[in-house]
DNA sequence: GTAGCTGCAAATCGTTTGCTGAGAA
DNA sequence: TTCTCAGCAAACGATTTGCAGCTAC
């Protein structure tokens, strides 16, 4: 179900933090700086183009910490994990119901919201009988010139 | 209206085989048995699964050559590949629009059609400004107990 | 104190690729 | 004949994991 109060909503980092404990886990430096980076960062960074930007925090910080800390934050529902046909998955905080085209020509992601969609998906699911806990959207699309 | 249930037309071994020809690839030994195979499954099999249904025919076609196969089949756009979050992408000859809701608790995979999803995301993306040129959606759920 | 976390390096494993002989056109 | 294709095995590369020391609570 669709929860308005986060639609197009930030997640601040107290509140990401505050759900980490919440779920019983340690709130370690390394944490606080690859929530923190993910959380600043604007676009959609691979978990290797995420540490880098982690080590210019704390250079010491490991791809396995990275890795082991998406996982952990994607089970919680905090980060989403899409695939864009990339090599590497790409990750970023939830703020909310949202998807990406991604356009075929220039690589660029293009963000976009519907709640018409949203809407349709789980009236989909429960006419066959189905209540739907998660679901997978991605458009790739070229750039209509005018 | 969505109606679950295996639709859409089918797509014969000799239709696969003149766009094979077509598209200036060589019919092997291999490749016919790979297509059949394929197209005789009722399932979405790994390339894994695939390559020991294609042995019980050929024992000596390698997974190598699976692989490669399903790459030059899924360039030319009749077979899909599919992630349902499992270990491994999943493949099935495309036999015109249709999704797949997976069953969280069993795995079960349910086809489905939706007709006024297909409208709404070519809506979506000319919206935004985008022709679509392909598009992912794949959806996880619970049954519902009555 | 201790259960959970980290860095390191090695292991995993789905997928790709170089090479060489074979076979379709 | 020619050029693609197949099988094999090695390479690849993203992700995971065992281990031993560290740290949040």
């Amino acid at each position: 179900m669709v929860k308005p109060d986060r639609i197009g909503y930030k997640l601040s980092m107290s509140m990401l933090l505050q759900k980490c404990t919440e779920a019983g886990l340690k709130i370690t430096d390394q944490r606080k700086v690859i929530l923190k980076v993910l959380e600043e960062s604007e676009d959609h960074p691979s978990v290797e183009t995420l540490c880098e930007r982690a080590r210019q925090v704390d250079s010491s910080i490991s791809i396995a910490t990275v890795y082991r800390t998406l996982g952990l934050l994607n089970e919680l529902g905090l980060v989403l994990k899409h695939d864009f046909k990339d090599t590497s998955a790409r990750f970023e905080v939830d703020h909310g119901h949202h998807y990406h085209l991604v356009d075929t020509e220039t690589g660029k992601v293009v963000e976009f919201q519907s709640e018409e969609l949203v809407a349709l998906i789980n009236k989909i699911a429960a006419d066959i009988g189905y209540k739907m806990v998660d679901h997978t959207f991605e458009m790739f699309g070229q750039k209509i010139k005018k």
